[in-house]
DNA sequence: TGAAACTTGATGCATATGCATCTATATCAC
DNA sequence: GTGATATAGATGCATATGCATCAAGTTTCA
């Protein structure tokens, strides 16, 4: 579960909220508060089916989607927004795990250029109709498809 | 950095996308994408200003607010829904760095109260600065009032 | 060309998280 | 009351994350 709560309206001078005007303050705290529970829900789902965490997840699909070229652990990083040294070692344990392949890059020595398996394809595909239901349970069910649209534009707005 | 990344269209069967409509599947990806950014955004605000992070700060605003009577970790647990081991944890690290204190609670000889203490509180104060100031740099300046108000109420509902 | 600066990816070490389980106390059913 | 069950909180162990730094390769530019 995700730290949730909320930030500050016990701050000394709530008349003068430099800095944030208290909608904004609120919208912060849940979109901390909730996307912690979803997530952990969704994980947990995931879990219980014996499929892969969510991270594994995002990776075997971009390496899917990036087809026989494959990707380079620093490209991944960027789409996953993952730190560098915790791609390294996601990548590690999914290699262990023979879902993914790490092979030299052929125009850059310094880099490489990973693969998803065919296992590793199997074991997204399984854990799609999992995860779909999931969303379908956590999100779906409480957002009407105007309101998850409305709502992925306003998030689309702070990623700015 | 969070995991991020949208769960899969590639998934096999896109016309019978049974348990989330694809708006949902939307919503999702960029709410989890999305937070995770802004959580790291804003962590790491408060980290460069020597501040103490958004889980420690959750924990001294509850039991600010909480006030004389201390909270009871179960309570504090069901409030930030953390999980019962890692909050367990955090009062340690808390506790050890003198912002909370733990006492024995008097009607439940299982229990205790924790409460914050007088540096506790001065370390909340001086971070909400910084904490309100990070807000309105990632949330009130990508989003007008209107539109936070808007999220918040979305969130809400997935709350549910 | 060749030295300085940058990029890619890995890794040792400290810390945090998750899981299972444990102890102690409280509550419930009888 | 007493035994069964539930709840509060801690903890050993495995795994994951964050930080700093490293080695190897690439780019830049005098």
């Amino acid at each position: 579960m995700a730290h949730g709560g909320g930030p500050g309206n016990a701050g000394a001078d709530r008349g003068a909220d430099r800095g944030a005007d208290p909608e904004a303050v609120h919208a912060w705290a849940r979109l901390v508060r909730v996307s912690g529970a979803l997530v952990s829900a969704v994980e947990a789902d995931l879990k219980a089916a014996g499929m892969p965490p969510l991270g594994w997840y995002d990776v075997l699909l971009e390496l899917e989607r990036a087809g026989d070229a494959g990707l380079r652990p620093v490209e991944l990083q960027a789409r996953l927004l993952v730190a560098q040294y915790n791609l390294s070692r996601l990548i590690d344990r999914m290699e262990a795990a023979g879902l993914v392949a790490r092979a030299a890059d052929p125009d850059d020595r310094r880099g490489q250029r990973l693969r998803i398996t065919a296992e590793g394809l199997r074991r997204r595909e399984a854990a799609w109709p999992v995860y779909r239901a999931a969303i379908g349970r956590h999100v779906a069910a409480r957002l009407g498809p105007g309101e998850a649209r409305t709502l992925a534009g306003l998030l689309g707005k702070l990623a700015g």
